[in-house]
DNA sequence: CACGGTTAGATTGTTCAACACTTGACTTCT
DNA sequence: AGAAGTCAAGTGTTGAACAATCTAACCGTG
């Protein structure tokens, strides 16, 4: 599409974007097996070139490569939520306690992704809404003012991020939040980064409360209450190795 | 026993291994060149699988791939070290902190590494010091019960190290700092992490002073400089097609 | 029926040889 | 000398092949 464009991107890179976006967009659900051969056919490359790829992503941790056994989606396991989420603490929490003396002009940045999620949730968008809720933290992390610091974090946010998909967020009050983060760029813009942070550390455990209390629910067996796209399906068959722990099944 | 302990590993991820130990030996030096063909060859692997080593070395930060120019090994830039030291402060000192709280028998670990370092200081075998000093560091960080957080870490200290090879740190008092490195150890197993997480901040001052004016020094000293054609800013790792937010804006 | 071993098919891991494309240096022309 | 063209070297990518190994069905024996 881009012939204007220097496309001065591997085609392993770009499929390795593809792939990413699938995932991050709940269009490859963890846990789901990817085939070399059907994969590379279907995407028009050479197996090698998927090879490549999916090493890209199995290295940033949105694939698990099992030796001969193939490459899946991974799946986040409670104790990997309680992991980030100590991570956003560490890292976030800090980052606005600097937000004053490092003054960037992250504000706009800031800003923007706020109107984002009020606008999608407003649309009752929630995949678009998590989006741009975690797009949000994510922005946070700039006032350190370390790219490397940055790149890790956009890695352990993409990896949240595959783990809400298979969470409908609709029933789990997303509206509620948008105060919470208008007060926290607010706050942010006042320069009050000591209530800020309180603020922004209440709306964490919040946050990961209400994530490891759906999460717990689907692997106890309750229902979801609204699928993707996909109509019931649910009997029968059993649809690969896991079994117990489908969200859908 | 079982027969095969971990033959399990892929010819990508040895190959990748041998050029890791190389690089952080100091036997490939930041800037070196690596072309597929006569490296493959001397390894005796293929191109493909070669290219999926630099890939994955690539993601790891200690190569660099400029598309169509090849990889090399990367050189970190005086901004590199202040980051990579702003990045120290933030996670190590913290960790002391919360050392007290998280009870963990790392404790035996570093009191290894810490005799390791010393008698690495009385062979004045400095290369394996620098190993032991860094393994010290990367030790700590293990109070914060994070397995990601480690992970990260582990490469930032692998490219702080590789950065370090080219320095000789001979001259630099190295016997010094192990009276500090005594100290932090102390101090822990005492459970005084305040005066311990301030030891350390003082010792990680020093050292990003120490290092910095050797890397200037030698930078308007000595003129060597090897490479591809981009010799600015090494530490960038893959030139791919990372989806979300180039950490590079 | 349960159980362990065998076999066949499928999938991944790896190699090899080719071709397309880019780069950088070299050559040539004005 | 400077601009434009030429060319070898190296990377990017492909496709086909073979080896190694996992999976599942099959089978005979107790």
């Amino acid at each position: 599409m881009e012939h204007s464009q220097i496309h001065r991107v591997s085609v392993a890179d770009q499929v390795a974007s593809i792939l990413r976006q699938r995932i991050l967009n709940g269009e490859l659900r963890p846990g789901t097996p990817l085939q070399e051969v059907p994969l590379s056919a279907s995407l028009g490359v050479s197996r090698n070139t998927m090879r490549e790829a999916t090493r890209i992503l199995s290295l940033e941790g949105l694939l698990k490569r099992s030796i001969h056994r193939g490459v899946a989606v991974s799946q986040l396991s409670l104790k990997d939520v309680q992991e980030i989420y100590h991570l956003r603490r560490m890292l976030e929490i800090p980052a606005v306690l600097a937000a004053r003396s490092n003054h960037t002009d992250v504000q706009p940045d800031l800003q923007n992704a706020l109107e984002g999620y009020e606008g999608a949730v407003r649309r009752r968008d929630w995949a678009r809404a998590v989006e741009f809720d975690l797009q949000f933290h994510s922005l946070l992390i700039r006032f350190h003012h370390n790219r490397r610091l940055e790149s890790f974090y956009q890695r352990v946010i993409g990896e949240l991020r595959m783990g809400m998909v298979l969470v409908d967020r609709g029933h789990d009050n997303p509206g509620g939040l948008v105060p919470v983060h208008r007060k926290i760029c607010q706050l942010l813009a006042a320069g009050k980064v000591k209530q800020c942070a309180a603020v922004l550390a209440q709306h964490l455990d919040d946050s990961e409360f209400r994530l490891s209390r759906v999460m717990t629910d689907i692997s106890n067996g309750k229902r979801k209450q609204r699928g993707i796209g996909h109509p019931a399906n649910a009997a029968g068959g059993d649809n690969g190795a896991q079994s117990n722990k489908s969200s859908r099944g």
